[in-house]
DNA sequence: TTTATGGCTGTCA
DNA sequence: ATGACAGCCATAA
């Protein structure tokens, strides 16, 4: 394994621990945006790798992935059909309310830590 | 090394 | 509201 590639997976499993982390600490009922977590991580304009990070989790863990919602409010669509279908149920399952277009208020349901 | 592809987002038309 | 587009950057091929 090249000093480079080391490099970079030390630099990528720090990053996702951190992304992890806040994940873990979005309470039952509350959601919060990809861009929202990156801010709090402190890596700003990195979005997409709060996705990366939520695709890397093994099945059963215990962040909750499922409360990470897209800017515009809504569950993001996957490439693996029907998981979109499991996030809406847990959050619903949570509590969170969706509207008839398949979108979330976050104006009621961001979590403001 | 390059290319393509993502659980994204803010801006602008 | 909707769509294009540029940033963003880890991964896989």
């Amino acid at each position: 394994m090249s000093v480079q590639s080391t490099y970079l997976h030390e630099v990528s499993a720090s990053t996702y621990q951190r992304i992890h982390d806040w994940v873990r600490k979005i309470p039952r009922g509350s959601v919060a945006t990809y861009g929202q977590v990156a801010r709090l991580a402190r890596l700003p304009g990195r979005a997409r790798q709060v996705g990366y990070a939520m695709f890397a989790l093994p099945p059963g863990s215990a962040v909750p992935w499922q409360r990470v919602i897209n800017a515009r409010g809504e569950v993001s669509e996957r490439s693996t059909p029907g998981a979109e279908l499991t996030q809406r149920l847990l959050l619903e399952r949570e509590g969170v309310r969706f509207n008839a277009r398949g979108r979330i208020d976050l104006t009621r349901y961001q979590w403001k830590p």
